[in-house]
DNA sequence: CTGTTAGCGCATTCAC
DNA sequence: GTGAATGCGCTAACAG
């Protein structure tokens, strides 16, 4: 595999000419250099085992065909998934991909940011982006090539679900299976996509005449805990409660899922629920989730693509449609 | 933050003095270089925001201070917990991380392996052991350092859990609720895991004289898909139903839940079931799920030592001890 | 403690 | 199409 790994020089030696002709040869970004000596040299680097030194190369060349990307925690399922199609589609263009968690602090990101861009990333992709970011106005001040995926502050090149359109349609669900009482579990609203999904909600609500109440609006956090103490609030008050749950992820509705077997409610009968992002999780419930699935490929795809390159060939903001699943989760009332 | 880096040169000629002196000064590991120049070397390069260019660095030293983390998946979340740890164990110590995942393919994973050496990582920690892991037979061969977590193939450096004893506890757990008939959810045996896991479970049956069904040990794989499977195989025989089941990893048992659920099987009542690894999610399940605690810091954190350093500090394998969490999931018969 | 010298391994001029 | 020369930016060996 390597421990002294033989070297250009070596095979110049080799080869019988000179490393500068070497290097031509074994360039990957000249196929059209065909002559019987280019052949003949990567033929011998071939039996040799050659490998180009990847840093050597990177230091000369100025780039390094590494993109950077961020997220809060690759615990975080979707996250995960995220960047697993941001690696392949990056492999598939022969890029390389860093990824870095950065929790949910701002500090922190920061300092992530700094040592992505330390190690030379020739692009960042982000996920952790919220609508007044100031880390990512300064990738903008100082021309850092970056796209921002998932959700977006509106100023960077953005790939992202039409979050406002999926939240219409999750709550429409809601209200063609004849629920009027429903209530929203999302995150905080400071990330785009939970302020798009509430806004999906409110005109899905408004749109039919449904009564919004400010008490079955909640917005704490992302994860599984959120969800469960959003439930918690909802099943454990006093007054009237709803018969449908629109949870703006599928970890929040998972937690409301929990919260609502310890009150004794069953879920799909004595309230409906929906999430959104149809992790490979949702499906496979002791009760399948109705949720809202994203293209996560594809928005990937588009993400490096506009990290990589996005010279005016895309808009600013580029959204990716999301569809209804249906599952058992969800019924008539 | 970049854009046109100042060199260590322009900072050594604003100095007044050699590169050389200029790179010791800023070299993070002479700590105690304290000259008065050395100070103003210092001070200069704080003020100016140099960045010592990594790349040129690396490949200087001949070291990359970067480890590569080696995973079948990331969607996975015991996986993405394990790649989180060793990335924070890591950046503790000055380390960077690169994480490739392999998927279930041999193949890949030797070209991953291979992508990451081309990236000149100093050491290598692999999730993907199998039991005769040819790649990993080849990272000994080629003296790469290298560790292996969760799984183990006995002959190079590993961090593991103690999964017989975990298995043991576990099906022991079930014994003592009063349970004769279990049943064993396990994964593939080629990977050690599985294979300790089952021989905690056949030794926990066999001391308590408890009779081992054949058809109730099923290994398919890691995955949720595969729990379910299984567990659609166990509640559709037409013979014997077993009152209890271990399943060697949360998405296994996540699945089998799914599978009972659909059969109508109440969990918790009709059947027991207990899983492995306590994954964030687990505890937050609609049926809080009885499962058997993996120490990952630590493993994490033993994972890293052993790949950076394994200069006989450490026995070959080792080994950290799983706890029972008890939940709801599991009840007296 | 400091400066001089000499590369790490490769890619890119620029002549021929 | 090829080779000689020249660094990318940094660090290490050596001598003082």
């Amino acid at each position: 595999m390597d421990n002294k790994q033989i070297t250009l020089k070596e095979i110049a030696k080799l080869a019988g000419v000179s490393t500068s002709t070497a290097s031509r040869a074994l360039d990957e970004r000249f196929d059209n250099y065909n002559s019987k000596i280019a052949k003949n040299i990567r033929e011998i680097a071939e039996k040799h085992g050659y490998i180009r030194n990847i840093i050597a190369s990177n230091l000369r060349r100025g780039t390094t065909r590494t993109i950077g990307v961020l997220v809060p925690y690759l615990s975080d399922t979707v996250m995960a998934l995220l960047y697993e199609n941001i690696a392949n589609i990056a492999e598939r263009h022969n890029y390389f991909t860093v990824v870095a968690t950065a929790g949910n602090s701002k500090e922190r990101e920061r300092e992530v940011i700094k040592s992505l861009l330390d190690r030379k990333v020739d692009a960042l992709i982000l996920a952790t982006c919220s609508l007044d970011d100031e880390n990512i106005a300064s990738l903008r001040r100082n021309k850092i090539p970056h796209s921002l995926i998932l959700r977006t502050d509106g100023q960077s090149y953005s790939s992202i679900g039409d979050d406002k359109a999926g939240a219409y349609i999750a709550t429409k669900h809601l209200i063609d299976l004849g629920h009027k009482k429903i209530a929203l579990i999302n995150g905080p609203i400071k990330s785009s996509n939970s302020k798009y999904r509430q806004e999906g909600f409110i005109e899905a609500m408004k749109t039919s005449n449904l009564k919004l109440n400010k008490d079955w609006i909640i917005n704490l956090g992302f994860d599984i805990k959120s969800g469960e103490k959003s439930g918690d609030i909802l099943f454990s008050s006093k007054k009237e409660r709803p018969t449908a749950i629109f949870a703006t992820n599928d970890e929040l509705a998972i937690g409301v899922m929990s919260s609502a077997y310890n009150h004794g409610i069953a879920i799909g009968k004595d309230v409906s629920i929906i999430g959104y992002g149809d992790i490979p999780l949702s499906s496979r419930l002791p009760i399948p989730l109705t949720t809202i699935q994203i293209p996560f490929e594809y928005m990937a795809e588009r993400a490096f693509n506009l990290a990589i390159n996005n010279q005016g060939h895309y808009p600013l903001i580029n959204m990716v449609t999301p569809t209804l699943i249906s599952r058992k989760s969800t019924s008539k009332i």
